[in-house]
DNA sequence: AAATAATCGTTCGGGTACGAACAGTTTTAA
DNA sequence: TTAAAACTGTTCGTACCCGAACGATTATTT
């Protein structure tokens, strides 16, 4: 990773560039390393786990969401999965084309999609998701125990916050 | 976001087509609502400060490490940023076709790029950054303060670990 | 010095990723 | 009960995003 630079050096490039404005470097060091963590984090994953089984991160986190809650609609996965009901639509013909799920349009709401897994997607995940798993765990390996809980706390602080903000 | 279900009756669901095996749930809770909060954020800030200059995400990056370390090499901003060296010839063309940055091959290797801001690419950091740290700021703003560092702290140990388990 | 290996940035192909605009459906207002 | 508003998923256009393969350059072996 970077490693190149150390965050003194950062906090004094920027204050050379910017004078004496004052920046919020302690919110500056969480939000760099949030997306370091999470771009690590995925990049290992989609280079191990999932490649075996030939699936994107995001491919992957739909197959999650529908292997656990089916049948959802489409508009609760994008909801689970942090991404647009656009990206979605690509995603899943890409799955409907590998036979990994099915979309019916509801009977009850014309407008709704449900989504399900087919019997080679939830096949799929029942061996993949333990792999999976395994990588979360190494992720957090040289974390203390004790601390996973209040981390993932503050990660989802953080979430909370920032989505209370949107303007729809 | 989620909020559609609980974590204990996600928990439920996945034990219920697991079985007894075992399973890493506070690791999984960490990874989920990691790629949440790095979602959420990424999109508050396109959707808000960097579109008004319209850039992405990963263009202000790559403009960001340019400002603080330029003269920089190709390589050195791929690793700063946690993207690949494709996606960054990418995005450093039409960061170049849009002036805000130039390439020039180094005269004492001719394997390396090295990238600078133009004076248009200057400004636009001067006039952004400020703004753009008031949204990591906002971010972080229900948590804390005396929190952060050892948020900081936790993020980075987790791309650390992953990081140490590359192959190359 | 010549062959080999390592490094760097680009290109290529396929798959995301988004906002905006859209058409179809359902709900709400008047 | 029409008319207006809200909602859902898709399409469109543009811009990432990656691994793999590549050509060019430099470093290392022999």
């Amino acid at each position: 990773m970077a490693g190149q630079h150390t965050l003194d050096e950062t906090e004094r490039q920027v204050q050379a560039r910017l004078g004496d404005l004052q920046i919020d470097f302690e919110a500056m060091a969480v939000t760099s390393n949030l997306f370091r963590a999470a771009n690590a984090v995925r990049n290992y994953l989609e280079r191990t786990v999932l490649a075996e089984h030939e699936l994107s991160w995001t491919a992957f986190v739909v197959l999650w969401v529908v292997w656990i809650w089916e049948p959802v609609e489409s508009r609760v996965i994008a909801e689970e999965g942090g991404f647009s009901k656009a990206t979605l639509t690509g995603v899943m013909q890409t799955l409907e084309g590998r036979g990994l799920i099915t979309r019916t349009r509801s009977s009850k709401d014309g407008r709704l999609v449900l989504v399900k897994l087919t019997a080679k997607g939830r096949k799929m995940m029942k061996q993949l998701f333990p792999d999976f798993n395994k990588g979360e765990s190494l992720a957090v390996a040289d974390l203390k125990r004790n601390d996973l809980g209040s981390f993932a706390d503050l990660l989802r602080a953080v979430t909370v916050t920032v989505e209370s903000q949107r303007t729809n």
